[in-house]
Parts: C-alpha cells; sequence; structure tokens
DNA sequence: CATCAGTATTCGCTTATGCTTATACAGCAT
DNA sequence: ATGCTGTATAAGCATAAGCGAATACTGATG
C-alpha cells in the first residue's frame, strides 16, 4: 500500500506531521535548516541535552525526514528535499491564523506545565 | 509576541503540526478539502462517532484552522486558505519518504494498539 | 591498550490527549 | 409546549510519547 491509497495516505500524512509537531524535533529541524549540522552542534543551538537530540535525531531519520552521514565518529543530520517549503506553507498559514493557532487552548505540544 | 519571534515561532509551528498530526483530525481535514461540509457530512464521510467530529472541529476551529458558519441548527465548517496548499507540501515530501514515514518505528499516531 | 570525544540506547516517570458514553443545548416543526 | 434533529460538552479511562539520568557504543589519538 502506497502513498496513493487515500485512507493510508491519511494515515502516513498524520505520521509526517506529527514528526514536526514537537517543540523540541522543530526546534532541531530548524538547527538543520541552514545546512548539515553535527548533532552536537544541534545541542548547543537548541540547548537540549544531548540523548534528547539523539533520540528526536534518529527519530527523523527512521521516518526518512532527515539524512545522516557518519565521518568519522561524528554524524552530520541534514533535512531532504521539500521540507523547507513544507515550512515556508506552515508559516503561510501563521501568518492569518498565528495568533488564533499560539493560543490554541486544547493542548500545548510539550510545554511542560510551565 | 507575534509570529515574526524565533523562539516563539517554533512554539506555534509546533502547535499547527499538532493540529495536524492526528490521524482522525486529519481524516476531517480530507473530508473539508472539497469544500463546506455539516459536522454531520463529516460524521457519515469520516465514520467517527458525532461527539469526536465535534471535538476535533471544535479544536481545529479554536486553532483557527478551519472557519465556521452557523445556518440554522446546522454548522458548516471549511478550512482557511493556506491548509491545501499545506497538504500538498506535505504530499511532496510522501513521494519520496513516503514509505519510511509510514513505517516509522517510533510512534503510531493514534493507530491504537491494532 | 587506555582514554577521551561524540553519539546512541534504555529505563522509569509524568503528562498530554484521543476515545467512549452519557448528556446538555439550540433551533425548527407540529 | 413537546418532540425531534443537529451539534456541543463533560467525565473518566487508556495510551502515546517526551524527558532526565545513567550507561553503552564507536572511532580517534597517544
Amino acid at each position: 500500500m502506497s502513498v496513493e491509497s487515500p485512507s493510508g495516505l491519511v494515515e502516513t500524512r498524520a505520521q509526517l506531521f506529527h514528526g514536526f509537531s514537537d517543540r523540541s524535533r522543530l526546534s532541531i529541524v530548524e538547527a538543520l535548516r541552514e545546512g548539515e549540522r553535527r548533532v552536537s552542534d544541534v545541542v548547543a543551538v537548541t540547548g537540549l541535552t544531548q540523548p534528547n537530540v539523539s533520540m528526536h535525531l534518529a527519530c527523523l531519520w527512521e521516518c526518512g525526514l532527515v539524512a545522516r552521514e557518519k565521518r568519522g565518529r561524528e554524524v552530520y543530520y541534514r533535512l531532504i528535499e521539500g521540507v523547507p517549503e513544507l515550512l515556508s506553507a506552515a508559516d503561510v498559514i501563521l501568518v492569518v491564523a498565528g495568533e488564533t493557532v499560539g493560543a490554541c487552548p486544547r493542548y500545548r505540544v510539550g510545554r511542560r506545565a510551565a
């Protein structure tokens, strides 16, 4: 069952969006937006813990949303094609609905009790 | 703090994607893709329960991702502008990464133990 | 081989949130 | 008013999944 299947498509799309639905993963993605980065670079930029970044990157990689290349003992990650465009499409919506989305009361997306 | 703010942007984007990260909500969105629909229409098309659909639509509406119009005792919902484009951008990615995304082992996005 | 830097993995906990069932509310007809 | 249709809300439960801490790999260097 490929992407062609209507019902499977919805399922797969949901999973894709889920990959980007977490604040931490999205900040990692943002860090990769300018080009490939080592894990430790991402850690430095995002302020997340190393295991956390590693987990999220593994998650994104397993889902095929980032590419990975090992050089020596370092591992470089980069976004696959299409991702920047998806982010742009999201930002277009946010121009209009940003305030509302940001204030959405039904979920907090990882914003742990703060 | 508007969409302009870098950190706030990531947060808001995460929430936006979260809105589309659920299988049920996404099937509802898909149902709305062809135009405005009543709640009961969406129920019929998706096979979800009426309270469930109502909840998800309320969620999407509060987040500003769908527009709502009441006519008599019926309520019509439709997608706001930019959403179809976001879905298309997602599909572009899925053409390449669809198989991988669909098989992503780290989460199941609402696919309850089946 | 010993050590260190960079990365990945596991465990356990906590929280978010989707679902079901029951029920309440709103508007129209008789 | 009564009843019916369409929609929304609430309570309670079950589960997904993010996080911190500890630890295991892996490859480079001396």
